[in-house]
DNA sequence: TCTTGACTCTCACGCAGCGTGAGGGTTTAT
DNA sequence: ATAAACCCTCACGCTGCGTGAGAGTCAAGA
């Protein structure tokens, strides 16, 4: 027999859990003292254990309860239910991540917060390169603010940001299959943007500018090649179509909304 | 100006709603009448749409007061790291369903038929013969699951898959000379990854690892040399390119559910 | 003018699943 | 015997409102 205290330590919740869950009689105590004491024997501790598992799939008390008295009771078709239900949470958050990241893109164009700022980040060597390779188009105060912004993060983060973009890059190469204006492909360029932002904030003639300069100039190019020779033109491509429908569909969609 | 009901229908709240906002100081009245009404004039609609854009993005109302009220908040950073939330959350919610997935499967090989012996359509010698395969490769309990599906069917039926699944072989042999990676072929791998099904879910390592075990395993390889000489290597072939494509297409159902 | 019906207001409880005290008894170890 | 640790029962708080209750107000028709 196990006292709250005990049963709360061995299962990990907290005493009040334990309160509520007699209160709503989902796990009432094995037995109770003279003194009001709650006491649990080990199949109650079960039972808690398979109460915590319900719970961790995110079902409500009531259907556990349900569940574990198991009457006239389908867990099967429950379990179904349920997993269509979660399946609908996730789609519902999916398309908000689509709206935040459109309402982010908006904002950043709209408002470019500092003009242009451009980006390092690799070895030493080439952090060089690509410091004159930005100065020539954007100037040093620019390329300054944004190494700053870059050496701002610490030494993990940039390792982990350097990570995912080359892995953004990967994936375009993986989904060039589908066209430069298939949805994969504008899906990963909206990551691709975002992770500009690490670097400085692109406003839509910066993107559409960047895109041409990843196939027309000779440096950005050599660089995308090397990764896959088709690269840069498809990168060209799939970049002035994003840039194409940032401008179009959905500033008079949601900006219209907004405003009017 | 308008009241608190023409207000509500406008912008499709419901007037305790936008009593609430008024409480929490989110939405004030233009102007309140000496009789104690509310009355809101276009630029507390404009207001009130904002609030319904960003409460749309499951954002709390004080954050949404926030960044209405605009003060020293950088609305771009308050959207990213929302962002960053609403991925968490739905990363969670995804390893939910798989464990949800994984339960069903648990509760549909658990569900007790009758408890009879081992995948009864082999002969006797062969049974055991394939018992110690699988124990090899999977583990005592994954065996007893996947005896217990089987058992759960019916004679008539267990002798329709068996068949089944020496059919699928024999049609295996005789498409073999158009290629492992040919259209019929990997058709009728089809077929026999939902014959698998009858008696465990395979994950797409599995099936992976199942075409190497056909051709490696020499218990495995011996039972499909005799069938025809070279369907081992055959076979490995043809299973390692399905799973290939298989992993494509379950990368581009990810991409595309991120785009729309 | 009086009535009626549609609105308006301010409390205030309820929802899920507990967290977090308050105030007071009990047990256990020293 | 005393302190520490534990136990109990209220009961309010959190989010974002829904849903009345009870009472005042306004516009329009008889």
């Amino acid at each position: 027999m196990h006292t709250v205290k005990q049963l709360s330590t061995l299962a990990g919740v907290s005493v009040r859990t334990l309160h509520y869950y007699d209160e709503i009689g989902l796990l009432k105590p094995s037995a109770v003292g003279q003194n009001g004491y709650r006491y649990y024997d080990d199949q109650a501790l079960f039972r808690l254990q398979q109460i915590l598992f319900y719970r961790e799939l995110d079902l409500d008390l009531p259907q556990i309860k349900a569940i574990l008295d198991g009457r006239d009771f389908d867990l099967v078709t429950a379990l179904q239910k349920h997993r269509q239900a979660l399946q609908a949470r996730i789609e519902r958050l999916q398309t908000l991540v689509q709206t935040v990241d459109t309402t982010i893109l908006h904002l950043v164009g709209e408002a470019p917060m500092s003009k242009k700022k451009i980006f390092q980040g690799f070895s030493e060597a080439k952090q060089k390169e690509y410091e004159q390779e930005a100065m020539r188009q954007w100037g040093e105060a620019d390329v300054k603010e944004s190494i700053q912004l870059w050496n701002s993060y610490s030494k993990e983060r940039q390792a982990e940001i350097m990570e995912e973009g080359s892995q953004i890059y990967q994936d375009l190469v993986a989904a060039m299959g589908h066209g430069p204006r298939s949805p994969e492909v504008q899906a990963l360029l909206v990551r691709w943007h975002q992770h500009l932002r690490y670097f400085y904030e692109p406003t839509l003639e910066v993107l559409s500018g960047l895109g041409n300069a990843y196939n027309e100039h000779p440096d950005f190019n050599a660089t995308f090649t090397a990764i896959h020779p088709d690269l840069p033109p498809f990168l060209q491509q799939a970049i002035a179509h994003y840039v194409d429908v940032l401008e179009t569909e959905w500033l008079e969609r949601e900006l219209g909304l907004l405003k009017e």
